[in-house]
DNA sequence: AACCCAGTCCGTGCGTAACA
DNA sequence: TGTTACGCACGGACTGGGTT
């Protein structure tokens, strides 16, 4: 209790410059007395909090005093305002709440780095609800230094170099302008354009990332929320996309679904199976989706897909069946 | 001189640890 | 388990100093 009404006394003093014992004590709901003791346990612990007597006295800090109440490192005050900043504002009716608690984040950092962090978190995008993409639970694995990279390149608006395996394809490095950073249901994604074309990639698939020197060529602002719904419905309303049929082994569910846009049914069968009804982004994604599971897949649907599969496998058993 | 403010002194209430 | 001692937080009454 008295530690919340101790950052508080040093937020009011921030927030009005000067206030008088009398007037801390109103707005913190105690007696003159107990603020007067207060301020001598900041002074105490450090906080260059002096007083002015006479009238229009009362008590303020040294200018320039920064606070870091929150102990909040920049990265974690980002994540905050991240999470606060879209749909948790609207979530379990904590609008007012998250803020005032935004503010106080704000508040925390110093003040070069006030813009810039707001700026940043804009940013970001945590899992929107237009999460239609995708049933996956499991968070995936993205290396660090990856993710470093990508994050710095983002939040300071420079271009990026990443070297990007897409499904089915060799990895390839590519220059991009990035526009924001978004997850849903565990994956990761980067919004950026590339030759002005706008593009969306999977964190996972980042084999490698370089922030270049030269600036992004992006809008100073962006609302990521629609750009990444606008995306996502263009994506699958996409005329190209196939639906399947396959079966797979339980320890492959992951594999396939890692591949796929949606799941849109599946069952276990008697023998342990899975039955899985996906769609993928076109016909050479379900194929190659289905070919690297080899004996723990099979594609039960449409037919052209089965052939596909078995003249590929017949084309290589005939490869290597041949005598030498 | 009046007013307003910070600062001091002292007593009260509550929670908790130590002890019989 | 009940009692005691202690620390902590709080508030009221008062004092002293600066400003108008």
């Amino acid at each position: 209790m008295r530690a919340d009404r101790l950052v508080s006394l040093v937020l009011l003093l921030r927030q009005h410059g000067r206030m008088s014992a009398t007037a801390l004590a109103r707005e913190l709901e105690v007696s003159t007395r107990t603020v007067l003791r207060d301020i001598e346990a900041l002074s105490a612990a450090g906080v260059p909090v002096y007083a002015e007597r006479g009238r229009h006295g009362g008590f303020a800090l040294l200018p320039g005093f920064q606070t870091e109440l929150t102990g909040l490192n920049d990265d974690e005050a980002l994540a905050l305002l991240a999470a606060g900043s879209r749909r948790g504002a609207q979530a379990f009716g904590l609008g007012p709440a998250l803020a005032s608690a935004m503010r106080k984040v704000v508040d925390a950092l110093p003040e070069g780095r006030r813009a810039t962090a707001a700026g940043a978190a804009r940013r970001l995008l945590i899992d929107p609800e237009t999460d239609l993409l995708a049933r996956r639970v499991a968070a995936e694995e993205i290396p660090e230094t990856v993710l470093a990279e990508v994050r710095r390149a983002v939040f300071a608006g420079h271009r990026l170099r990443i070297r990007y395996a897409a499904a089915g394809q060799d990895p390839k490095w590519r220059t991009v302008d990035p526009v924001g950073l978004v997850t849903v249901g565990g994956q990761g994604y980067l919004l950026a354009a590339r030759s002005g074309a706008e593009r969306t990639y999977r964190l996972s698939r980042m084999l490698a990332a370089e922030e270049l020197a030269e600036p992004a060529r992006r809008p100073d602002r962006v609302d990521l929320d629609r750009a990444w719904r606008e995306r996502t419905e263009r994506f699958r309303a996409g005329g190209d996309q196939v639906t399947v049929l396959a079966r797979v082994a339980p320890a492959r569910r992951e594999d396939l679904v890692g591949t796929a846009l949606a799941v849109l049914a599946e069952e276990a069968e008697a023998d342990g199976r899975l039955r899985l009804e996906a769609t993928f982004q076109d016909a050479r994604h379900a194929e190659w989706a289905l070919w690297q599971l080899a004996e723990d897949a099979e594609a039960l649907a449409p037919q052209w897909l089965r052939d596909s599969l078995r003249d590929r496998a017949a084309a290589i058993a005939a490869r290597y069946g041949a005598p030498s």
